[in-house]
DNA sequence: TCTGGGGTCCTAGGACCC
DNA sequence: TCTGGGGTCCTAGGACCC
């Protein structure tokens, strides 16, 4: 049995948590730069409120219906994560974290000690809710995708409140019937397009198709999906927890940016962010893509992209740093009105597996092939610290001069959980 | 006045080579 | 004179998710 808890709109419900005032209000909240809506509270949903508009496009209809607009605060968002998932980790013997707000269970040594799953899953949302005051969902099945689907009906299908449980031929036909194809995990708007045209429109009828066939007319993907729904696991827990293939920080600039300085400040500080996202799932990087453009919404488009191979894999943030300061020049161009940039690692191997060094040490001057394990000793206690005292304790100097494009954020919550002077007081 | 998110994976198609 | 295959690697862009 697999299990699938997320939060309810949860950036919106971590906004609740601590101002009570707005606890029954419509409430929004926007993307880096406060670009786009990416959150809306079931209040202002059944008010009409889009997600995944631009905010500016939007705003009248916020301002009718006298919506609560925050900007994104992700430090308070994964305090109350780590504080969710902890609760979650007690109810199951095996957690994997998906997202900020989502998380897989796995309960291999509960064989018949959890008689009721539906009582079970109000416990684990109970708690949550006393622990935490965030809604949660919580949906049962038996591959990850059922568990998906359980969790979908639990959070938006009338009648279940908050727990689904897909156990049986029965709930799993009432629940699948009632879902679009498009709610089905892994199929968005453009398949369901396709598949609409098949005659296929709900989940229910997805799973009746022929795998195999669909697998050759469509992808793999959706040969295993329909398996998945019809209760033949494919992901197995080994892939739903896989490692990341790929690693992208990216970001857009609060004011536009015209210097070459501020591009590279911005550049190393995702060179943080890449390695430190590599060290923790033990790859190494042996390709960095850096990037920086204009808007693709400006009237000539610029984008300058650049591979750099490193000779040997590496997960050592100085060395990517260094790798944007040597490819910086060719990539930056003076007049160009920067709007974005961002790195991504491409080619991930295993730190287990390493490739030695053929022509170790004199005969190069990289700084991520001289002296390895004095820069791994350092990058561990790079990421001890930053863990214990926040991202961004400690940086490199090239990231420091961040005024000049750090994002928008005109509101702001306060910094509950991660400022002293910020902390609620209780009045009596 | 101007404003438009971010991450991951996959694939089609082009460039290049033999 | 005209026509012709197949592999690898890279890139841009699409699809999907939250």
């Amino acid at each position: 049995m697999y299990a699938l808890v997320d939060a309810v709109s949860f950036y919106a419900s971590a906004e609740k948590i601590f101002d009570p005032s707005i606890r029954q209000r419509p409430v929004v909240v926007l993307t880096n730069n406060d670009g786009c809506i990416c959150a809306v509270c079931p209040i202002a949903r059944r008010l009409g409120i889009p997600k995944f508009k631009p905010y500016f496009q939007i705003k009248w209809l916020l301002e009718k219906h006298n919506v609560v607009v925050r900007s994104s605060n992700y430090a308070l968002y994964a305090d109350v994560s780590d504080k969710m998932m902890n609760v979650i980790a007690r109810y199951c013997d095996n957690q994997y974290i998906y997202s900020i707000d989502e998380s897989f269970l796995q309960f291999n040594h509960y064989q018949g000690l959890i008689k009721n799953w539906h009582h079970y899953g109000h416990q684990i949302r109970t708690a949550v809710w006393k622990e935490t005051r965030l809604p949660v969902g919580v949906g049962f099945g038996t591959t990850p995708t059922l568990a998906k689907a359980a969790n979908h009906a639990a959070k938006k299908l009338s009648g279940f409140n908050g727990v689904a449980v897909v156990d049986n031929e029965l709930t799993r036909k009432e629940i699948l019937l009632r879902m679009a194809v498009t709610d089905v995990w892994g199929i968005g708007s453009r398949l369901g397009k396709k598949l609409n045209v098949l005659g296929v429109r709900s989940a229910w009828d997805l799973a009746q198709l022929n795998a195999k066939q669909a697998g050759k007319q469509f992808s793999v993907v959706l040969a295993r999906t329909i398996n998945e729904l019809n209760g033949v696991t494919c992901l197995d827990w080994n892939e739903v927890k896989a490692a990341k293939k790929e690693i992208f920080s990216t970001r857009s600039f609060g004011q536009r940016i015209f210097d070459i300085n501020s591009l590279k400040s911005a550049l190393t500080s995702h060179c943080a962010v890449v390695g430190r996202k590599a060290r923790q799932q033990s790859s190494l990087i042996k390709k960095l893509l850096i990037f920086a453009a204009s808007s693709p919404h400006d009237n000539n488009y610029y984008k300058r992209s650049l591979v750099y191979e490193f000779p040997i894999a590496t997960d050592n943030t100085l060395a990517l740093a260094d790798a944007v300061q040597s490819v910086l020049p060719s990539i930056f161009q003076a007049g160009i009105s920067y709007y974005r940039c961002g790195v991504g690692a491409l080619e991930l191997t295993s730190a287990q597996y390493q490739q030695g060094e053929l022509f170790p040490v004199s005969l190069n001057k990289n700084r991520n092939q001289s002296s390895n394990s004095n820069n791994s000793a350092l990058m561990q206690c790079y990421d001890r610290i930053n863990q214990k005292y926040g991202h961004g304790t400690l940086q490199l100097a090239g990231e420091t001069q961040q005024n000049k494009w750090q994002m928008r954020r005109a509101f702001l919550s306060p910094s509950y959980t991660s400022n002293w002077q910020e902390i609620p007081m209780i009045k009596c």
